[in-house]
DNA sequence: GTCTATACCCTGATAGAC
DNA sequence: GTCTATCAGGGTATAGAC
């Protein structure tokens, strides 16, 4: 459970990107909050950069996608609704999990500045999501469970609403405003989306 | 047609915002574009945060929503998918424009780390299309166009695509990529939205 | 309105004692 | 591994000559 100075580091810098973006985090600052000098930093990483990059290289696959991980799509797409809500209810999660919440904002300040940032929210995040949805809904257009369309299509109307309630719930917790409306947003959604493309509607 | 050395101090510090966020982006930068020296930008802007004021009061408005400004909505609702057509286009004109695309790309920049671009965005971009798109869905469930639904719901289900396209769309010509295709984005979500929500479906 | 000159702070990074 | 000391460079901003 001990800590070492190189973790504090980390999770320091983490904290202070999220808040700031990689510029507005200085050196100094980080040091500051591990509780030691700028010097005493530069033995565990090269340098400012090398810091970013073990972030990124620790979190990129954790934090933006749980959902790969999973049991196969075959098996999981039968279940139709079920298996929207709980893609749902795993990318809905991310946001209760400190350094994924931190993760995600600080790749949203970053994304129109770093193209090593936008190149994972793109291959991780998008294509990787998108490839899940777009196969299940294919499963679930042959099975006869949801109405005929273009799977991909619909894979990316599924997915941009979870992203933009993601996006707006965290950027109401920066204001202390009430999140637990937004929380109901991705099960309306689910719900609202569930109605219109499956095969019975009573 | 001749640009005073105020405008050309707002468009050189609108550019450089854009690329490199309001901390990324330095006076002396932004007077080296304009070719004057740092002090003599003082004589224009009583400071930094003063340039960057007047930047969004001026392009707020303007850059975010089109839309307000045009005929009254009960009127255009009963267009039905022409409306979400028009509404769409005009959404995604904004893309096309120089200035509203840098201001969204600045916004998005900083959303994450300044509460005034926050506030801006939740009030001017997602309450305001909220309000317009709600009350026009409303109109459309009286007229028995479309199925009867919660407005709001809808609303948001409708705008948050629309803006998810718009993002792609902006982080794929930072890097020169194809960005043809995200444009039949906007087009097949209008077809495959008004396809679930129509009364008639043939 | 623009220039030069200058003030002062913060930045990332290194050298060398302990 | 951490410290003190130090560096060059870049940051915002002001004073005063032209």
């Amino acid at each position: 459970m001990q800590k070492t100075t190189k973790e504090k580091i980390l999770d320091a810098a983490l904290n202070l990107f999220a808040q700031k973006g990689y510029k507005g985090a200085s050196v100094r600052m980080i040091a500051r909050e591990v509780g030691i000098r700028e010097s005493a930093l530069y033995n565990h990483f090269k340098n400012k950069e090398d810091i970013l990059d073990t972030i990124v290289s620790t979190l990129s696959s954790s934090s933006l996608s749980l959902i790969s991980s999973s049991s196969s799509i075959e098996q999981s797409a039968l279940k139709g609704k079920k298996f929207l809500r709980e893609f749902a209810t795993s990318f809905k999660l991310l946001s209760y999990d400190d350094k994924s919440e931190k993760f995600f904002r600080f790749m949203m300040i970053e994304l129109m500045q770093n193209k090593k940032i936008r190149d994972i929210f793109l291959n991780y995040f998008l294509k990787e999501h998108l490839k899940i949805l777009s196969k299940a809904f294919f499963i679930m257009m042959q099975e006869g469970i949801i109405l005929s369309s273009d799977p991909m299509l619909m894979a990316r109307e599924f997915l941009s609403p979870l992203f933009f309630y993601r996006m707006q719930a965290t950027l109401l917790k920066l204001d202390n405003e009430s999140s637990s409306n937004t929380s109901t947003l991705f099960e309306k959604h689910i719900d609202f989306f569930w109605d219109m493309i499956s095969s019975s509607s009573p």
